[in-house]
DNA sequence: CGTATTTGACCAGCGC
DNA sequence: GCGCTGGTCAAATACG
């Protein structure tokens, strides 16, 4: 028999069911009932010549082929019944038997035996032809299963990849109801509190390993807000990025609403390329931007894009995005002041999105006793006992996005958010995207990354009073980091900024060791996989925290005063 | 044609 | 005071 071939005849049905071992199911190849009836036996009888193998010849073909072999049968009478898998050996055997045949034949025989003899030959000749073919067409045969087996094990691939991403839409989903009910049940400041300055930062990103490329899709984001959610990817793509270079592949690109993340994601995924390469995640705080300059800045050759909302006539919100110049897939976004509207729904959702995530890791890195219920405010608080330094963490797999939001929510409700004012600037968001597998190195730079432009952003003001926000978030596809990080005390004085943007993070970092054991939690975290821990504390009047994506771990420290 | 993006120019803060 | 850097403006351009 010939590997990947199992071929069974079912007397009762007349049908031939093959069945392919690496394929796991039965493929009927039955024969038309016209070929069933009329010429093939349900079973295979000593002595017949089995050509079921020949199904593909043309019914007239095979009707006539078979006829031939019963003829042939009588009159040299095979001994053994050639087998499908054995067609050479029928072969074979034929022939021999063929000469014992003529070996009995007496030699005075009448010229009509001569003539039997010489039609027997000719037959012969001819089935030797015949079984020649039906040998190339079962090599057809065997190449055509080949080519649907390995079709059907990228099928079965690929269906297993979606049963995987529909489980985890599944339970975000239901994680999702569960804590947009807490929330409202706990706190109701912290979704009041979401049109504030928290919820720009959450912009919209994206993740695409495809090209190791992030971009920020501010673009998406206004044409989300002002569109039903889409999944395609024919939209404009003017999008920001700050790269150049990027362009391109947003031209190749559309973000999706935060809604639809984890389905545009899935979509991508339900191509065959799919598995070679990582979907986009896009993560949008529902919010309008329009984009108003880019520059390069110093020290970085990825240039940096400046955005202003323009979810409302004079919105003094504005932001900047900018990769990361070690590592270009981290997309450093940088927010800056409050919004004097209200926040689109897709904002709101963003605080209850990210809550959500959270939970879902919690569930996923949390014994079964937890339930995956676990409050994640509780578990912050557990972690962050500062109560003016509020932290969120959240993060869902398989796009996990950790969020610094270092705002500032506490009594400082009033905004200073000109652009202009080095002084007593808030600081500003900032948030980092980054496309890589989560890795201590990598959160630790877009940590620092982060810090310094925050820190350039601020002012370098950043312990004022202010009502100055200021977020980070790294986002990343894989991992699901968990850490809470409590509003970081940035003592750097212009003067004392360090040039290296790694040493001013440090620094940063450094001074304030609640910030150190909250990053250092963090990246813990993510290296040993476990999952995160959400802390949606809401101590601070302004603090919802939007900065919640969709597919990502989101890490939110806010820093009060 | 309306809207958003691009991009060079302008302005302000800061360091030397 | 000068130069550097960052942020913003606005005309030109692109796109739907």
């Amino acid at each position: 028999m010939d590997k990947g071939w199992g071929l069974a005849l079912d007397s009762s049905s007349n049908r031939t069911t093959t069945m392919f071992p690496t394929l796991g199911f039965p493929v009927n190849l039955s024969r038309s009932s016209a070929d069933s009836d009329h010429h093939h036996h349900n079973r295979v009888v000593p002595g017949e010549v089995d050509f079921f193998s020949d199904r593909n010849r043309p019914a007239s073909d095979h009707h006539q082929d078979v006829k031939s072999n019963i003829t042939v049968k009588k009159e040299i009478s095979l001994g053994e019944p050639p087998h499908l898998d054995h067609v050479n050996t029928g072969l074979q055997l034929l022939t021999a038997n063929t000469g014992s045949d003529q070996s009995t034949v007496d030699d005075g025989v009448s010229s009509d035996a001569e003539d039997k003899r010489a039609k027997t030959t000719t037959e012969l000749a001819q089935l030797q032809e015949e079984l020649q073919r039906m040998n190339a067409e079962n090599q057809k045969l065997r190449d055509m299963l080949n080519h649907v087996s390995s079709n059907y094990t990228a099928l079965q691939l690929h269906f297993v990849t979606l049963m995987q991403q529909q489980q985890h839409i599944q339970r975000t989903h239901t994680t999702t109801e569960h804590e947009v009910v807490e929330a409202k049940t706990e706190d109701k400041r912290e979704i009041v509190a979401m049109p504030l300055l928290e919820l720009g930062p959450s912009g919209t990103t994206e993740v695409e390993n495809n090209n190791n490329e992030v971009s920020n899709s501010s673009s998406d984001e206004r044409t989300r807000s002002t569109t039903p959610p889409q999944n395609n990817n024919n939209g404009k793509n003017r999008e920001e990025s700050p790269e150049s270079e990027d362009v391109q592949a947003h031209k190749l690109q559309k973000l999706n609403p935060s809604s639809n993340s984890m389905d545009q994601s899935t979509t991508t995924t339900t191509t065959a390329e799919a598995t070679m390469r990582k979907a986009r995640v896009s993560i949008s705080d529902g919010c309008q931007w329009r984009k108003y300059g880019q520059k390069m800045a110093k020290g970085n050759p990825c240039p940096r894009a400046y955005y202003r909302c323009t979810m409302a006539v004079g919105c003094p919100v504005r932001k900047q995005v900018q990769r990361c110049a070690e590592d270009r897939t981290i997309l450093i976004t940088t927010y800056e002041g409050a919004h004097n509207h209200p926040l689109p729904p897709a904002a709101m959702a963003m605080a209850s999105t990210t809550t959500a995530a959270a939970s879902m890791l919690l569930s996923g890195s949390m014994s079964s006793g937890d339930g995956g219920l676990m409050n994640p405010n509780l578990l912050a608080r557990a972690i962050l006992p500062c109560s003016t330094s509020m932290a969120t963490l959240s993060a869902s797999a398989p796009f996990p996005t950790i969020t610094l939001d270092l705002t500032h929510t506490a009594s400082n409700t009033n905004n200073n958010n000109n652009n202009g004012g080095l002084q007593f600037q808030r600081p500003p968001f900032q948030q980092v995207a980054q496309q890589t597998p989560s890795a201590q190195q990598q959160l630790s730079h877009a940590f620092s990354q982060a810090l310094y432009n925050q820190s350039k952003f601020s002012g370098l003001q950043l312990s004022t009073t202010q009502d100055l926000g200021l977020s980070s978030s790294l986002q990343q596809h894989q991992s699901a980091p968990a850490a809470v990080a409590p509003r970081p005390v940035l003592p750097v004085q212009p003067s004392q900024h360090p040039v290296d943007p790694v040493s001013a993070a440090t620094a940063a970092i450094t001074a304030d060791p609640n910030f150190t054991a909250a990053l250092a939690a963090a990246i813990s975290s993510i290296i040993s996989g476990g999952g995160a821990h959400s802390n949606n504390n809401n101590n601070n009047s302004s603090s919802s925290n939007p900065n919640i994506t969709n597919g990502a771990t989101t890490i939110s420290s806010f820093s009060g005063n």
